[in-house]
DNA sequence: AACTCCCCCAACCGCACAGGG
DNA sequence: CCCCTGTGCGGTTGGGGGAGT
């Protein structure tokens, strides 16, 4: 796979005379990586333009700081991202927007640019299928009352295997601005949320039945925090996942074929909102909100 | 087998900001 | 102040490769 691309260099005949270098550009390669690590192990890092000249790289700055913090550095985590990664992200999307570089700060190992990527070819891409703005209400409420529930119970499927286990530190102490969330008695009726029964711990299928027919309004963070306190009455002030293994079996076959959906155990780390739940979902979508598809 | 289409993700680009001289 | 350099961030691109025909 790997490529020579020097012949993409250009010229930084724009720059001083002594950096006038045939600059490389493209896939780094093996020997070039050496190169990068060798002189981060040995100097540290920092002073990118610097570390480019003396570590012998034809590179610029930016190009060794990108390949180091998005690849090279060990702990950067390789792998698709786990349902409990997927549901912090839509989460810490509805509270933080494209602020991606803040967004990986709860996500340890995981970069900014993975995490804008999983939020243009996933989420997005599910957006412009619907045909509709993936800011909108209309789509925020659908991925409140569909897929965060969807998530959280394929979490829940697989509280128990070691992956989950260990990415669970990722979430804990992540907490939502409670200071403005509503009360447990909230009957806001634009809101996903229903009146909260602590015995019954979910309350699937009725999610998404209580999901509005009609979107008033963009729900706001107070919204969310009611959702989940109706439907996820675990410490109400943080998301910890160890809760999770207490949650009790929701049920989405009425509407879904989850088992298709879902495939097996080993895409418990892959992309957990495969296409056949998507085609689904599109046309789930439409009849559950009564929005007409356009 | 050959071709086209499309998805994914590594890498690039432009801009903003901070800090030092 | 202004300029320069380094750094960080969000948006965008383009090529590899898998899927479909």
């Amino acid at each position: 796979m790997e490529t020579d691309m020097s012949f993409l260099s250009k010229s930084s005949s724009s720059s001083s005379s002594d950096d006038d270098i045939e600059l490389r550009r493209g896939p780094w390669t093996i020997e070039e990586d050496k190169l990068l690590v060798h002189y981060i192990t040995n100097h540290g890092e920092g002073r990118w333009n610097m570390l480019a000249k003396h570590a012998g790289l034809k590179r610029t700055g930016k190009s060794c700081r990108l390949r180091w913090l998005n690849y090279l550095k060990p702990d950067v985590k390789r792998g698709n991202l786990t349902p409990q990664e997927q549901l912090l992200i839509l989460e810490l999307h509805f509270k933080l927007g494209n602020r991606w570089s803040k967004i990986a700060q709860y996500l340890p190992g995981r970069t900014d640019n993975e995490i804008k990527n999983y939020w243009r070819t996933k989420v997005q891409k599910q957006a412009r299928n619907l045909k509709i703005d993936s800011n909108s209400a209309a789509f925020q409420q659908m991925i409140r009352c569909l897929w965060i529930p969807r998530l959280l119970q394929k979490i829940q499927s697989f509280s128990v295997t070691p992956s989950i286990q260990s990415s669970q530190s990722t979430l804990q102490g992540f907490n939502l601005d409670k200071n403005n969330s509503s009360s447990s008695n909230d009957d806001n009726s634009n809101s996903c949320t229903s009146s909260s029964n602590s015995s019954r711990i979910y309350k699937s299928p009725n999610i998404i039945s209580e999901c509005p027919k009609i979107l008033p309004r963009e729900m706001g963070e107070s919204d969310l925090n009611s959702f989940f306190k109706a439907h996820f009455p675990f410490d109400d002030n943080s998301y910890d996942m160890d809760n999770f293994g207490q949650l009790g079996t929701g049920n989405f076959n009425d509407v879904m074929d989850y088992d298709q959906m879902s495939g097996d155990q080993n895409k418990l780390n892959g992309d957990v909102i495969s296409d056949s739940f998507w085609s689904n979902m599109d046309e789930f979508f439409y009849q559950k909100t009564g929005y007409e598809q356009l």
